[in-house]
RNA sequence: GGCGACAUCGCCAAGUGGUAAGGCAAGGGUCUGCAAAAUCCUUAUCCCCGGUUCGAAUCCGGGUGUCGCCUCCA
């Protein structure tokens, strides 16, 4: 299995650190906003992840962290009027409804940043006597020029960021890069106690502190998105390799943006598109579809029109299903011949070199196709087995069938409004041969004055 | 200013040295009272120029275009 590292920039076999275990850091939402459709790429591509290894039978632990103290939950907590924990606590709340809207099985963990403030603090206080941090008026610093290897994820150099045309002005920094670990707080904002007064932790320290708890000091895969190489995980990298002097992650995944009109979707640009609202507009499946059908690594236009195709080859997948009826074969016993194995072997092919999902979708429409032309139902369970792993097909009872019975509904309706069409003729012989049918079938209609209404009496 | 990525059929997209997967759309045939569905068939030499090689979409150089990072960001 070959995984692409950002820290080296190539692909490389996928050897866990236990073997036939793996365990995974995803960088999850900070809770002062719904999130948006990029995220949810995001979100979604690291469930596949996840869900692959299961697959492959290792057994992972998959951990995704929660910021609920930051900047930028403070300044929502003024724009709504509400206390900062509110916020947390609302966005949060709105991460796990949409995360589900999505299809996405919950993590193991979910550990908040606040939760770990003294674990952070212990951590900061440890750098500070290792001459990694320096404090200047109750804000804590984390000192690049002490890190030898400040750069190593990100490929910069400490001389060029000076060069950079964004870097902040700071006089207390004693180098530009230097990056916040402890910040005082200001009136009114939320604080705890430190040896450098109240106040709260910086962005990167809780990903260090909370993954070593939950997964060991060093890792297997730690994942995000590409925007997070730098500063995040740079400074990640930094911290958590200033204290234990051992690798923090050893594999590092980054998924590509999702761009709107081909520019990155971003706040100030304001084209940025919440995953609840086009989940109003788009089944899930058919999001999941636009997404898994490029390489995680690059960019995606976002694109309504290709959603709208996704969702039409997701049906013509189904549709396959459905003429099989193949609920009713699924317990039947499936046993792969040679044909079957080597469009398995196929599909795992492609996802084991760095998780091609656009190819291993490919093979899922082979399989479709030789589903159709055979009418084989070891393929069928082939075409629900491998696509259940990229997560299509997981609730293929109420997929199947629902469509049924609303569309059996909406078939009643039809012939009721065609019985009144013949009452309105006043041709009784068409419309009570309507009513004696439907009730044969099991299905009486009752004419009240609010209309004609029907239950099953069978 | 420094660093980096990408450019493949109408649209989306895989392919990283051996002769262009797949999806959506489109056109044609079969089937059909008509239609739909199904099914069969059809559609590219890979941004441009030069080089390496028996052989390049794939490697190298140059050009053009698009985008990203350089401390808010999945």
């Amino acid at each position: 299995m070959k995984i692409y590292n950002t820290l080296t920039r190539k692909k490389e076999e996928f050897v866990p650190l236990e073997p036939g275990k793996v365990n995974i850091y995803l960088c999850g939402p900070t809770a002062y906003n719904y999130f948006h459709i990029g995220n949810a790429r995001t979100f979604l591509f690291f469930d596949i992840v996840r869900n692959y290894f299961k697959y492959r039978g290792f057994q992972v632990t998959y951990v995704q962290n929660i910021t609920d103290v930051d900047d930028k939950l403070i300044d929502q907590s003024i724009k709504e009027k509400i206390p900062v924990s509110d916020i947390a606590e609302k966005y949060i709340n709105a991460f796990f409804e949409d995360t589900n809207s999505l299809g996405i099985p919950k993590a193991d963990y979910y550990p908040h940043a606040t939760k770990y403030i003294e674990e952070m603090v212990r951590l900061i206080k440890e750098l500070e006597e290792k001459g990694y941090a320096y404090e200047v008026n109750g804000d804590v610093y984390f000192s690049i020029n002490a890190d030898k290897k400040y750069g190593i994820l990100s490929g910069k150099k400490i001389e060029d960021l000076k060069a950079g045309a964004r870097v902040e002005k700071n006089i207390q920094k004693k180098h530009p890069g230097d990056f916040t670990l402890w910040k005082r707080s200001k009136p009114g904002e939320p604080k705890w106690q430190s040896p450098w007064g109240e106040g709260r932790p910086g962005w990167h320290t809780e990903c260090v502190v909370m993954s070593r708890k939950l997964l060991g000091e060093t890792f297997d895969i730690h994942g995000g998105g590409i925007d997070l190489i730098f500063p995040h995980h740079e400074n990640e990298i930094a911290q958590a390799q200033a204290s234990t002097g051992s690798i923090h992650a050893r594999y590092w995944m980054h998924g590509g943006y999702l761009n709107i009109s081909g520019e990155k979707m971003s706040k100030s640009l304001d084209n940025f598109f919440l995953t609840r609202d086009v989940l109003k507009k788009y089944d899930a499946e058919a999001i999941r579809f636009f997404f898994l059908s490029k390489h995680y690594r690059s960019s995606i236009d976002y694109n309504e029109d290709l959603i709208k195709e996704s969702s039409q080859a997701m049906k013509n997948l189904y549709s396959i299903l459905k003429e099989l009826d193949y609920l009713k074969y699924e317990d039947e016993d499936i046993s792969y011949a040679e044909t079957h194995q080597k469009l398995k072997d196929q599909f795992i092919e492609a996802m084991d070199d760095d998780f091609n999902t656009a190819k291993a979708i490919s093979v899922l429409f082979e399989i479709a196709k030789i589903t159709r032309s055979s009418n084989d139902m070891n393929f069928a369970h082939l075409l629900v087995e491998l696509g259940q792993v990229l997560g299509f097909f997981t609730n293929l009872e109420e997929k199947l069938e629902t469509d049924l019975n609303q569309i059996s509904e909406e078939l009643i309706q039809l012939l009721i409004n065609y019985r009144q069409l013949f009452k309105k003729e006043q041709n009784w012989r068409m419309a009570d041969k309507i009513r004696n049918d439907l009730k044969s079938l099991g299905i009486q209609l009752k004419d009240t004055p609010a209309g004609t209404e029907w239950e099953i009496v069978k």
